[in-house]
RNA sequence: GGCCCUAUCGUCUAAUGGUUAGGACGGCACUCUUUCAAGGUGCAAACCAGGGUUCGAUUCCCUGUAGGGUCACCA
């Protein structure tokens, strides 16, 4: 991965021809204010496929021009969730640290020079009450005033628009309906309005993939656009992800949204990735099951929905499962490991043969200990699950298993089934007798292989205890 | 409320001016099986409504309805 700082990469687009650069290159532009939400983990797969797809360039910028909402180690936490999935980007740039060159300012200024935008000092904290806040029309757009905040000066009367490339139509305002929005905020620091076009100008970004939440502030961009007198991205706005339990964009506080808890839940990456990669986007045939490297491959512009879709849980699950499968035995061990503190302490083989059982009964990984935990835990077992003749069954399983003198799954298997016929037990009856009585749940790994595993005294232990 | 976006099975979605409207998840049934999974087979399940345009609309247009988003010196 290649990683410029952002001095660097300002002396580099001075001496680059912008006339000539075709380059297909997008961004990622998330404001370090918490984790990664699963929405943003999808803008970021889609701009990084756009771009990838074309053998463009794909950029991180860290968004932090609001110095009161920073969250300390947010940034850090983004780079590692973002590697994860393997989304590299080939630039990195923070704004705060872009902010003291002043490229913001200048621009702002520039655009107050030019007649388009304006001073305003009035106090922030009181123009709420005073009204000033909301307004279409700021009562300081005709006051010249030399200092303050910067606003931008919306002209009335005229009408403005874009393609959305999402969309794929043109969506157009009449310039009565923007207001007049802030630009560089009395600390010195930009706005979104400005930042966003600033640096999407200077970093030659092509094409801007984001949220539908941006959508209404689009005519504000494109104003700065036109004033700032250079090329306009190609935009496009994504779809919300609505949550299934309330129909509404998924919420911070309603719903788990955030990238990193679904990896603690025990989500696969590969899983979480390629269930996103089809909120949203669909291929022409009936394909699911994608690699991110397979993805890029087959991703294009036409393949976006243009209707908010829900967050489907179970197909989640599903996704995890087909992951789930397909993993090697060591990586099923290491994900039980994160899940287990006495799996870890086990022996390695001991390890391996509880993976092998548990891998294709599982969803997630949280999931282990309900399933498998009975090794490690000795089960609480509600003796009304027994069904009729439980006390049979265990004394000829104690009798069977006390006079083993291998203990082997086949020979444990045959010795069984043959005091099964003997004593004409039902087979199933029989083994879910030594079921419950060892793993205190009727749905659990295969009950001979899961005594084995256990060791013939710990097997014997817990069928006295219940008899 | 203003502005903006959207509308195919419960959910994710495909296709199409003429199709038995396809796939996946989930559901149900059967099968496999000493439980649960996994696997296999099958079934049910959708074009929001009303007007146009058209020989013909799920598809194009309009209106309505419904859902979503947004209205900060936050991003």
């Amino acid at each position: 991965m290649k990683c410029y700082n952002s001095i660097a990469r300002m002396k580099m687009s001075t001496t680059k021809d912008k006339s000539t650069n075709s380059i297909i290159r997008t961004r990622f532009a998330p404001s370090p204010t918490g984790f990664l939400h699963i929405g943003g983990l999808r803008t970021a797969l889609y701009s990084y496929a756009l771009a990838k797809h074309n053998v463009g360039d794909f950029i991180l910028r860290i968004e932090d021009t609001d110095q009161k909402r920073q969250v300390e180690g947010a940034t850090e936490a983004l780079k590692i969730v973002l590697e994860k999935f393997g989304l590299s980007w080939d630039e990195y740039f923070v704004q705060s640290e872009r902010q003291a060159s002043g490229i913001y300012k200048s621009a702002a200024e520039k655009l107050v020079e030019s007649g388009h935008a304006f001073y305003c000092n009035c106090d922030p904290k009181n123009a709420k009450e005073q009204g000033y806040s909301n307004q279409l029309r700021d009562p300081c757009r005709d006051k010249n005033n030399s200092k303050g905040a910067i606003k931008l000066k919306v002209v009335d009367g005229e009408s403005i628009s874009f393609f959305d490339f999402v969309h794929a139509k043109e969506i157009e305002w009449e310039t009565d309906t923007v207001y007049d929005a802030t630009l560089l905020k009395s600390d010195g620091f930009p706005t979104y309005h400005l930042a966003v076009v600033v640096d999407d100008l200077d970093m030659d970004i092509t094409h801007v993939l984001r949220g539908h939440d941006w959508l209404p502030s689009t005519p504000i961009h494109l104003l700065v656009y036109k004033f700032l007198g250079e090329n306009v991205p190609k935009i496009g706005h994504l779809t919300d992800i609505l949550s299934s339990e309330t129909g509404k964009k998924l919420s911070k506080r309603r719903d788990s949204v955030f990238v990193e808890d679904f990896i603690k839940l025990g989500y696969l990456p590969e899983a979480l990735l390629n269930f996103v990669m089809l909120l949203g986007w669909a291929p022409k045939d009936n394909q699911e099951l994608y690699s991110l490297e397979e993805f890029v491959k087959v991703f294009d512009k036409d393949g976006f929905q243009d209707a908010n879709p829900v967050f489907n849980a179970d197909k989640l699950d599903w996704f995890n499962c087909q992951y789930i499968k397909e993993l090697s035995i060591e990586e099923v061990v290491k994900q039980i490991k994160f899940q287990n503190i006495d799996f870890e302490k086990a022996e390695k083989d001991v390890q391996v043969e509880i993976a092998k059982l548990v891998q294709e009964r599982i969803h997630t990984f949280s999931e282990f200990n309900a399933l498998a935990g009975f090794f490690f835990n000795e089960p609480k077992v509600d003796t009304s699950l027994f069904g009729e003749n439980y006390k049979k069954h265990l004394s000829v399983a104690k009798e069977v298993i006390e006079k083993l003198d291998k203990w082997d799954l086949d020979e444990l298997n045959t010795a069984l089934m043959e005091r099964i016929k003997k004593h004409e037990f039902k087979v199933g009856d029989f083994f879910m007798t030594l079921r419950i009585a060892i793993t205190g749940s009727k749905s659990t790994p295969p009950i001979n292989e899961s005594m084995i595993i256990l060791e013939k005294e710990k097997t014997l232990e817990r069928l006295k205890k219940v008899s």
